[in-house]
DNA sequence: TGTACATCAGTGAACGCGCGTTCACTGATGTAC
DNA sequence: TGTACATCAGTGAACGCGCGTTCACTGATGTAC
């Protein structure tokens, strides 16, 4: 028998509901109760979607990081070069947090969060797969010596760790951090970072 | 009258067994009753130093960042050139999370965290205070044209942001992060990222 | 086309557990004179 | 040197609250024949 529509429906309503009430109340007020109320769903509709709160957690954990990193693929299939490249992948990083900025807080409160333990394989592997794609771009141009020679890990955290760390001092209080110039200045800055010699 | 001398080691057992506790059993398992339990310090006694849970995590919060910092800024002294001191300063950072491992991940683990919302401004200024003299140390040397002239917060992410990353994926589970390698790779690829022009 | 039936979807009262916190109290320590 | 007293330190039973979860149930949907 196919799944029906109307189910699906409900799923949306309560990720969307979910992420409303994380922006509200952040980690204290992250509650199923929060969330059933403010999606008008019921508790044990929750439950039959999600098998678990953190069920929940986790598949919205899941999107919006997949939200985020098809919007840096997009716009890294759009260069062509080593340099415009990461630089897209950086300004593409900072322009997901600012017009997603519900998600942002979302993705950063909960990274090292309760679900995660419990789920942390599925979130893992859903990163690793969206990273391995960033990864089979930068493969070819490593070995045509445009990007510096070190091992993944590294490069991942060369890359991501000053936007990371910048897109989280905005989200937390945008007068200690000036998102559009970081927007003009890290994209270069990173590029040099991972420069070959 | 003056302070009595065995409330100095209550507070010290309890601030130790509060950091045991958080790596045995991570966020979840860090509740004022284990900690009661495991520092053989009443639950009472605890409220008279402390006020609140939250009181206590916040002052361990604030004494293993401060712990991480000093560290910091020792490394930093004995350094001269911008080049040198900019990578003390990231090998002294990652230094300390490999030989604490368990402050670390709780200073990972509850950035984010509930408590930061109650105590937000003491652990901010706490902070704030530390990287002042980070900043001290680098004003001169930008003025000289050793260091690239960018906002504080700026340098503070460039700076921060890949070791930051690359200590948490460390902690997280050591197989998916060479630190040995990070050591070496990191303080010239985050100094590139900080050269002036 | 109609009916029987299996499955999906949704409901909400009820439950138990463990959390942080309170509070009335006793004991220890240092100061005043 | 001794005693009275204020304050610091420590105790642990008890409390209420709100959390995530369960469950027996009804209603909706699509398939089989």
């Amino acid at each position: 028998m196919a799944k029906q529509l109307r189910g699906e429906a409900t799923v949306e309503r309560l990720l969307t509901a979910a992420l409303e009430v994380y922006a509200a109340g952040g980690q204290p007020g992250f509650t199923v109760n929060a969330v059933t109320a403010a999606s008008g769903v019921s508790l044990g509709s929750l439950y039959h979607h999600f098998g678990s709160f953190d069920g929940l957690a986790t598949e919205l954990y899941v999107r919006c990081m997949e939200e985020q990193y098809d919007g840096m693929l997009a716009a890294l299939r759009r260069t062509r070069t080593a340099r415009t490249g990461v630089r897209a992948l950086v300004t593409a990083y900072l322009g997901y947090a600012e017009r997603n900025p519900d998600a942002g807080r979302f993705l950063h409160g909960s990274a090292y969060s309760s679900y995660l333990g419990v789920h942390a394989e599925r979130i893992r592997s859903a990163k690793a797969a969206k990273f391995a794609e960033i990864a089979a771009w930068m493969r070819p141009r490593i070995a045509a010596g445009e990007i510096a020679e070190l091992p993944a890990p590294l490069i991942e955290v060369l890359l991501i760790g000053p936007v990371a760390v910048a897109a989280h001092r905005w989200l937390a209080g945008p007068q200690d951090m000036d998102l559009p110039r970081a927007v003009r200045v890290l994209p270069d800055r990173i590029w040099r970072s991972l420069q070959p010699d």
